[in-house]
DNA sequence: ACTTTAGCGGAACGGATCATTCCGTTCAAG
DNA sequence: CTTGAACGGAATGATCCGTTCCGCTAAAGT
């Protein structure tokens, strides 16, 4: 019963910690599909929709406030590499990586387009990007990087990882690195080629998708992985 | 009015265009957004729904037909593939960019799971994986592909590729090679890296995508791209 | 020339899916 | 014991979409 694992005990403090779960909740479930209903989330967060309409206006804003949130998270990836000012290519690869693992593509330009954009979206997603291009041009200007390699590139290197999806998240996220790695192999001006990353997909799993559509009505309909 | 440009002229001339514009619409559409309504093939197409009912006895019997379609180039190319060979590399290649092209995996994969495939269906599949596999093997055996690349990898590769999508089928195709190349070029055992193919994405190509929903009424609701 | 009828376009129908609202309930605070 | 903030989830209303239906056109048959 140890309510006080994080804040309190009482009304107050269930409210503030649902704040949390359905911010979790909606990220975890807008990633899976960004098509997802309002209730999706409130499953998810355990939570019933009147909870989730108390903190938001509407749909929109939950989208708008998410996007932000993955546009900061974005931000903080890029700064963090590129305060490595030593190695260029390592802060490249570690900003890429990041980006990737973190999902955080699925929250801006998968969620973009689906509401909106207020200004200070926008103006986030200008200083990300430009984030983003600094960290790619020292690359660049240190040699490391292949030299036709462009900025807006990145949106669509981003993209074409993100698009693959297999399994549960675990999975998903070392197959995305199985592609990547030879990816920036290549990208790498005059680098070492390094093996594939981790296994690639068995029968089974390549098999999945043709399994017809789930009759089941069990519970909420879950997106089409 | 030259009704005869292609067949005859005459009732049944129509009906044997409309066979062709019906599926070549279908193929268009489905390959544009999976997803996309009964009503959209009817209006690319030119003809009405009842045309369409007309044919097929649903939705799902021409998603079928189409992904047998789809099989059946894909084997095609496959085919076509492995007949060269002289050139295990260049076979592998020009295999991985004819599907790529033909956008033939968006009719196979991402069609299947939106109804139960046939028997028929799944051996279609079957045969088209095992071509596949024969032509990567060969280019593995021959020493001109890396040896841990596997026959699973393919579908993912494709999947990734064909999720890049900008501007019309022009532009998505000639950007689908420019990342397709490097990739391919770290796959190659040993192999020169060649430059990127086409030009990056222009800031107003990657700005497009945040463009607000369409609060539009026009016409039919496009894919939102 | 007249009748049939295959084939057609598109309105109308019915089911399903959601976003959003509403209301009865619960429980910490006073 | 009363109050009301916060909650869960059923009810509501709108929208979308597959499918059916029907009146119309004009080719084919007589």
């Amino acid at each position: 019963m140890e309510t006080r694992t994080s804040g309190g005990r009482g009304r107050a403090a269930e409210a503030a910690r649902n704040d949390r779960a359905i911010l979790d909740a909606a990220r975890a479930v807008f990633i899976r599909d960004p098509e997802a209903p309002i209730a999706a989330v409130a499953e998810e967060a355990g939570v019933g929709v009147g909870a989730l309409y108390r903190r938001y206006a509407g749909k929109e804003e939950l989208l708008r406030t998410l996007c932000e949130d993955g546009l900061r998270r974005f931000t903080a990836i890029a700064e963090s590499a590129l305060a490595r000012q030593d190695a260029p290519w390592e802060a490249f690869e570690t900003f890429v990586r990041g980006v990737i693992d973190s999902d955080v593509h699925s929250l801006t330009v998968h969620l973009a387009g689906t509401f909106a954009p207020t200004p200070e979206l926008r103006t986030l997603a200008a200083q990300a990007s430009a984030l983003a291009a600094r960290i790619l041009d020292r690359a660049k200007t240190a040699g490391a990087l292949r030299p036709d390699v462009a900025a807006n590139d990145l949106p669509m290197i981003f993209d074409q990882i993100t698009a693959i999806r297999l399994g549960d998240a675990e999975r998903t996220a070392a197959l995305r690195h199985r592609y990547l790695t030879p990816l920036l192999d290549a990208l790498r001006a005059g680098a070492p080629t390094r093996p594939l990353p981790a296994s690639p997909p068995s029968d089974e799993e390549v098999g999945e998708r043709w399994r017809p559509p789930e009759p089941a009505r069990s519970s909420r309909n879950r997106p089409r992985r």
